[in-house]
Order: structure tokens, then sequence, then C-alpha cells
DNA sequence: GTCTATAAATTGATAGAC
DNA sequence: GTCTATCAATTTATAGAC
């Protein structure tokens, strides 16, 4: 259940890791409002006095862990992207196995869930989580698709951001709905994603693949 | 921004409909772990005293609260599917129009969020909520398919519970995942909703149509 | 059932010593 | 910067009168 949050394992001092670390975790298990700034302090290890000297507060503190989290997305997330050097389908099921892999790792999921549910707490931090993943995905998955479309790969009237974004709704599919809500065994999952990651590339590839490319048939 | 509970206008006691009302409105609005019983008793206009007399605690209130969405969710969804008697084209719009606007509606994203938030809290109802809700939705769109499937509009290769998930994941698209962050104005969605359906439906007729019925080509 | 009043613990945040 | 000790306010939940 423990979600280590190993994107801020760059904080150099010692007791801010310790503090950004514990709070990450407790905030990620439990929610904002539900984490007390006394928890925080006694998981880190540190007096609360010493909390409150390295954060302003608890909003500062759940702040500075989500855009910590932001940050790691968008580095993440160009490793996604082979070139345009390989079959169609064969770049298009790894690059959707490596996202789905990538999202449902238990940390993305509970930053997720949290920002689900702090939104409304906390609106700009809410843009600033959908830039940094689902919409800097969709914005590097556009430039890809727009690079097979130039290469003769796609369809020519179909706009690149809705290849995209079609992409990545049939790799979610109802897979995605139940993770949101705790119901996934991940590793019963692992088994499932290369042929989920398989027929969303052919149903992909059936849409919006150029006539010849296209798969000459039934998919299922 | 308040999103008045009207599935809870059936209870019958006055004051633990009132209460219900409240906790309801707090809930979805502030998310569980952040509302008190004090603030409930207050908006409902009752004594703490009087609140514990009708819920053992805070727990059994909220989940009395998602229990009775879940009914609410589970009557509702009948009204989504039409009958086989229309063009398929037509039929998949406008059933997609009414699911999204319903997804869409702010109580339901707010229910919704709330789960999502307590899901790892409260698995039992997250389970209880999937099942009411999308689970449901995708059950009887299998059933709506299974039936178009037998008259020879969709390819009779295709699994009912695929064609189900994908028209639906179609649907969701983008536009879901920034809901979920609060980040959609309602009004100007609505504008784009139909649109929206009519991709859905034509991205869905390519896919699984039965071949004299699919579009000739090029939909964008 | 409903109320007022309150118990017992916890909350976010700070003072002052080192 | 870091600690112990503590503030005032709020938390869930209950006693006892009506």
């Amino acid at each position: 259940m423990s979600a280590t949050a190993e994107f801020l394992s760059e904080v150099p001092n010692l007791k801010r890791r310790a503090i950004l670390l514990a709070a990450a975790e407790l905030f990620m298990e439990e929610g904002y409002a539900a984490v007390s700034m006394d928890a925080v302090a006694k998981a880190a290890g540190v007096s609360k006095a010493t909390l409150y000297a390295h954060f302003s507060g608890k909003e500062a503190l759940f702040e500075a862990i989500v855009s910590a989290g932001c940050e790691s997305m968008r580095r993440r997330a160009d490793g996604f992207l082979g070139g345009h050097d390989r079959p169609l389908r064969d770049a298009l099921v790894e690059l959707g196995l490596h996202w789905l892999r990538f999202m449902l790792r238990p940390q993305v999921r509970a930053l997720h869930r949290v920002m689900v549910a702090e939104a409304a707490r906390f609106p700009a931090l809410a843009r600033a989580f959908y830039a940094a993943g689902p919409q800097a995905m969709q914005g590097w998955l556009t430039g890809w698709m727009a690079g097979e479309s130039a290469r003769g790969h796609l369809r020519p009237d179909v706009p690149p951001a809705q290849a995209a974004e079609h992409f990545l709704c049939l790799l979610r599919g109802d897979l995605f709905v139940r993770a949101t809500f705790g119901l996934v065994d991940e590793e019963m999952a692992a088994a499932e994603l290369p042929s989920i990651a398989e027929r969303a590339a052919d149903a992909f590839l059936l849409l919006y693949g150029a006539p010849a490319l296209a798969p000459a048939d039934g998919f299922a």
C-alpha cells in the first residue's frame, strides 16, 4: 500500500527531504485533510517547529509535493516516445505498454487520486497537474502523430490531435476507471496490459491508419 | 458550485432527509475528512445529538449518502438506452449525448470525485459505486450492442463487451480527464458535446459497424 | 427524538530555550 | 535550524434534561 515518493529523491537538504517524503506518503495514502501536521512531523522524525521552519503551513507543504510530482511527470514522459523508424503497429504497442505501465504505478495513481480529490481546494495546482501530466502527454503524442502523418502512415485528413486523443482513450478503456476506484490488482493487470495495448493499436490503425497500412479486417 | 443532492429527495423522515441533504452537499464540496459533524449538524439545522440519533457516526452517514447515490445511478441509466428501431448512427449519437450530459452534471462529478478520493478508506463502497455506475452502464450497453449485432448492424466477430467499452471510452475522451480535475466549464462544454458524440459515433461505426453500414471514408 | 452542555482528544500553529 | 512545551480552536462523540 505504501507508495514511496521517489520523485523527491533529489531534494538536497536532508531534513527537508525527510519531511517531503513523509508528507507525500501520508497525503497519497490518506488524502489532504486527513493528514495532520503532527503526523507529518512524527513520520519525518522532526519536530513541528522544524516542520514550520521549512514550510509556512500545510498548504505550502502540499503544493511543494505536487509541484515536484509535476516536474517528475514532465521529465518522464519523454521516454514514452520512440522514433518513427519502426513499423507503426509495433511502435504503437510499445508506446501504449510503456504508458499503461507508468500510469498504473501505485505512486502515479495515488498522486492522481489526491489531485482529483483536492482540485476544488487547489485549482491552480489542479491546472498545473493536468498540464504537466495528461496535457503534456497528449501534446507530445500529437507531435509524434503529426510525424507519422507526414510520413504517410496515417490518413491525411485526420487532425493529429484527434488521433492522439483517441489512441490514449482507447488505451485507458475501462481499466482506468477501475484503477481510479482502487479496484485494479497491479499484478493481475500486468498480465492483461499487452493484449490491451495490442487491441488499442489495432483499433487505432483501423480508425486512422493509412488505407494501405490498415490491417485487412477483423482484429477481435 | 453547490450541488444539491436531489437523489435523496425520497427519504421519508424530515430531519433525516435534512441531515442527509446537508451532509451530501458538504461531502461533495469539501471531501470526507474536511467535513465535521458539527458542520453537518449546523447546516442541517439540527443538534449533534439528533445527528447521532440517526447515524452512528461519520462513516455511517457517508455510506448512507453514497449508497443512495448508487441506487439513483442504477435507476437513471435505463433511460440512456433507446430501442433498436432507428438508424444505428442516430441511436449512438443520442445515446452518447444523453450519457455525456448525465456524466457532466455537477452532482455526478462531485459524487465521482468524492468516491475516488475515499476509495482507499471505503473499499466496499468504492466497489458498490463502480458496480452501480460505470459497470452497470457498460453492462447495459453490452446487452444493447449484442442486440445490434444480432440484427446484423455490427461486425459479427466483435465481442459486444469490447464494443461497449470502446464506445464509452471514445465518448469520454480528454473531456473527462479535464472534468475530474475541475477544469471543464459546464456551459462551454455543453456546446461541444454534440460534435463529440458525433465523432465518437463515427469512429465507433468505422471500428465496429457492419461493413455495409460503415461510412464510406473520412469522418474528420 | 430532540435539545444544551460538555467531555476527551486532536487540530494548525507558535514561544522561547539552545 | 532545531527542539520541548504549549496555545486556542476544533474534532468526534456522549450525558442528562425535556
